[in-house]
DNA sequence: ATAGGGTTAG
């Protein structure tokens, strides 16, 4: 063949052929019709080896090389292989090139054109599509036929659209065809309008498979699960049996509705008559397995598939991912780059999501990076909320912020995970203001993810009016009998101080899962009742509830704060050994601050010593605060040298090391722990304690000077002072880490925030109501003393939430018993 | 020759 074409030619030809080779099955017959082409042989059109031709391009590569073939033998614009490019073209994934060859050619028939929209479509550029398809309309005199409605009534975002559709339909009389009428029932259905779409349905004079199809998926991507149920039974019982795309599309409808007992019929379903061979159907049951959290099962249809796609590939990674297994969702992510798959962005999604739960920073920037060099950030919304998510979940809050401000376009999920970014790393105050941002946003409506994320911020900061506006939204948009909402609302409740409302919202929420009970456990920790927190997780277990690790997270800090050693002790056993909960770092610290807080100092170090994972900062910070309660500066001493190995940033556990040496009045001490902490560039935390009065939130320093009713302050706090000294309140000194004149070290306690939101409470409230304070820090020891000769003096109660738990002051007593 | 209904998502 090569002797036939002259030379110039050759040298295309043989390129061409050469790249063809490795698919050899198409090698001999592209060959033949290269020589029929370029012998003039192929103009009847008619030629099935042209078939072969175009089908052996297997890449973009291949595809520009027989188009510059087909330009050298000058029939490029041959309106029937000009078309052919551009469908093979749009099938390689590259509709730019489609275009290209589209503008190219000179007269245009109705299969070029129907070519060019179907290829817009194909790549999911629906605008372009109908844009394409408005030309057609006014620039030819030609009319559209079957072929070319499908794919534009797939094209429509809106109903309005979809409608005048609709009405070309009916002037060209085509609405009959069981493609056309298919395309518009879904198109009816995908926007709501069900009536319309069941109307077309029962007129049709014959309907397929597809039709019923049409009607069932519909329901199905307006996830209304149980509609597309109803239509399958009647589908059945006119005798018509469901086929690979009935099954695809309610197992989808399964997955979104949890509904196991269905799914597990249709997958019976599909065995019974052969269907697990396919593609679509494999790919579908593999994703709702991993929805029900059945990970073998999912794993299991993955592996016994024959041949798998990019969509099965992301299916199995997201379920492994999704089910708390980054490692081997990441040994997957690596095989399927082994076999030359190539990742599409939801791949880079779980990716973002796998690197983040292993906390691997390094490889979460070239994540990022790869995103940024294909430009997927303007493709896609869920892609960029991806990569805010992992930089927070990796504590890179900045970076997350700065990839949020660099978004295109931003939806309401961006806005909730920047919140939850900003809470979850302890910046609520951030948090709360970019809340208040949000909110300015018109176009962005908020939603369940909004409230989850802000009403712990409102806790963290003990800002009840505001947990209480959001409350009220809530209520409007009819979400309280969301789990998860109502889980933040008992949460919020009861950490600010109202158990009652707390225990109140809990009757009205859902109660299967563990998540409200382990909420409802927590907050009685934090208030010190141990013993209803036990009766709570017995309610728990009558209810058949199945505790998880999060309940002996909550349980065991709620004993370690009431003091109940023993009950803590075996609830840390009864986890692993009745429930199979291996015990996390989590646990690990509850244990330690359990036995260090009662006094057994020496059975928590040796409880960390026998450990069987490496402890990690909460671990030996729970033993050094234990130390600080306990006045042990030897011990003090081992936790904090064994704590700076592990975590040399936190300025928190200098402050407690040098409160223990300053309590013994070992000054040198205090002085090099100072040093130290200042050697390494680290600064005190400021403590601050806020106060909601009237809806505004005023924050105290401490020795603050600048509010403005700070002299009001200063002289109530004086006169509190002297009346609670006859009362027989003594200072305790050992809590100022200052080496100065009592005197000064009077003023100094005086001026503590704690102190001063106290007093601006006293003179700023009603006589005799009660008084809310939260501090970002733990209460200092003579405050708290203080505070309950100020809950005599004033006939207050004051209730103090501290960065641990609540304090409750009332008669001249506290709810914690001194013991916290 | 071109067309429907189907799988993965923060």
């Amino acid at each position: 063949m090569l002797g036939l074409v002259p030379t110039c030619r050759g040298r295309h030809v043989s390129k061409f052929l050469s790249s063809l080779r490795p698919c050899c099955h198409s090698f001999s017959s592209a060959t033949n019709t290269l020589q029929l082409l370029s012998d003039g042989f192929a103009n009847d059109n008619r030629n099935d080896n042209i078939d072969f031709l175009f089908h052996s391009c297997t890449n973009v590569h291949h595809a520009k090389q027989l188009h510059a073939y087909l330009v050298v033998l000058g029939k490029s614009q041959n309106i029937f292989l000009a078309a052919k490019l551009v469908n093979r073209y749009a099938y390689l994934g590259n509709v730019s090139f489609s275009r290209r060859t589209f503008d190219s050619i000179p007269r245009k028939d109705v299969y070029t054109w129907n070519s060019m929209v179907s290829a817009y479509v194909r790549s999911g550029r629906f605008c372009e599509a109908l844009d394409c398809f408005s030309q057609f309309s006014l620039t030819s005199d030609l009319h559209p036929d079957f072929y070319t409605f499908p794919p534009v009534l797939k094209a429509c975002e809106n109903l309005v659209d979809g409608k005048k559709i609709h009405c070309r339909v009916l002037k060209l009389g085509l609405e009959w065809d069981v493609f056309v009428a298919a395309s518009l029932i879904h198109m009816y259905s995908r926007f709501g309008f069900i009536y319309v779409a069941r109307k077309l349905f029962d007129d049709m004079p014959f309907r397929d498979t597809g039709s019923w199809n049409a009607m069932i998926s519909g329901f199905c991507q307006n996830a209304n699960a149980a509609d597309a149920l109803d239509v399958l039974v009647e589908m059945r019982m006119e005798g018509i049996k469901m086929d690979r795309v009935t099954v695809a599309s309610l197992l989808t409808a399964c997955a979104q509705s949890n509904d196991i007992s269905s799914g597990m019929l249709i997958h019976l379903y599909v065995i019974k008559h052969g269907l697990d061979f396919d593609l679509f159907v494999c790919n579908a049951l593999t994703n709702m397995y991993s929805k029900f959290g059945s990970l073998g099962h999912a794993r299991r249809i993955f592996d016994q598939m024959e041949v798998r796609d990019l969509v099965s590939w992301n299916s199995i990674i997201a379920a492994y991912e999704q089910n708390n297994d980054p490692i081997t969702a990441l040994e997957l992510f690596n095989a399927m780059q082994l076999l030359g798959i190539q990742p599409d962005f939801l791949t880079l999604v779980s990716l973002a999501s796998i690197l983040a739960q292993l906390s691997d920073s390094e490889k979460s920037k070239s994540v990022h990076g790869f995103i940024l060099r294909r430009d997927w950030f303007v493709e896609d919304v869920v892609i960029g909320n991806a990569v805010v998510d992992m930089y927070a979940k990796l504590g890179a809050i900045d970076s997350a912020r700065t990839v949020f401000e660099g978004l295109p376009t931003k939806d309401a999920v961006s806005w909730n995970t920047l919140i939850t970014g900003y809470a979850q790393n302890g910046h609520a105050s951030e948090a709360i203001e970019v809340y208040r941002m949000m909110q300015q946003c018109e176009e962005i409506i908020p939603n369940h993810g909004t409230w989850v994320s802000i009403l712990p911020a409102y806790t963290h900061v003990g800002a009840l009016q505001q947990g209480m506006k959001v409350h009220g939204r809530v209520i409007k948009n009819r979400l309280y009998s969301d789990v998860f909402v109502g889980t933040c609302l008992i949460d919020m409740y009861g950490k600010c101080g109202r158990l009652d409302d707390a225990l109140f919202l809990f009757s009205q929420v859902p109660r299967k899962s563990s998540v409200p009970w382990n909420a409802l456990i927590s907050c009685h920790g934090v208030h010190g009742h141990g013993e209803k927190a036990l009766q709570l997780f017995n309610d728990m277990l009558d209810e058949g509830v199945e505790p998880d690790h999060v309940t002996f997270v909550s349980l065991m800090a709620a004993c370690s704060h009431s003091g109940l050693v023993d009950e803590g002790q075996s609830f840390f056993h009864m986890m692993q050994e009745q429930y199979g909960i291996k015990p996390s770092l989590k646990h690990y610290g509850c244990m330690v601050d359990l036995l260090g807080r009662a006094g057994h100092l020496n059975k928590a170090y040796s409880f960390i010593e026998n450990m069987s994972v490496r402890p990690d900062s909460s671990v030996w910070g729970a033993l050094l605060g234990a130390s600080r309660i306990h006045g042990n500066v030897e011990m003090g001493k081992i936790a904090s040298e064994r704590l700076f190995e592990v975590d040399s940033e936190n300025v928190g556990y200098y402050v407690l090391l040098s409160n223990i040496y300053a309590n013994f009045g070992k000054w040198e001490g205090v002085e090099k722990v100072r040093s130290l902490a200042r050697h390494r560039g680290l600064t005190k935390t400021p403590g601050w304690s806020s106060i909601e009065v009237n809806n505004n939130v005023d924050v105290f320093y401490t020795a603050n000077q600048s509010h403005p009713r700070c002299e009001e302050i200063y002289e109530k706090l004086r006169d509190l002072t002297a009346r609670m000294k006859s009362l027989g309140y003594i200072p305790d000194f050992s809590f100022v880490l200052q080496d100065v004149e009592d005197d000064e070290k009077e003023h100094i306690l005086n001026s503590h925030s704690e102190r001063l939101a106290i007093a601006f409470g006293i003179i700023s409230t009603a006589p005799k109501t009660p008084i809310r304070i939260f501090k970002n820090l733990r209460v200092c020891g003579d405050c708290h003393n203080a505070t309950k000769f100020i809950s005599v003096i004033t006939e207050r109660e004051i209730i103090v939430r501290d960065s641990n738990r609540f304090h409750h002051f009332k008669d001249g007593t506290c709810s914690c018993g001194d013991y916290w």
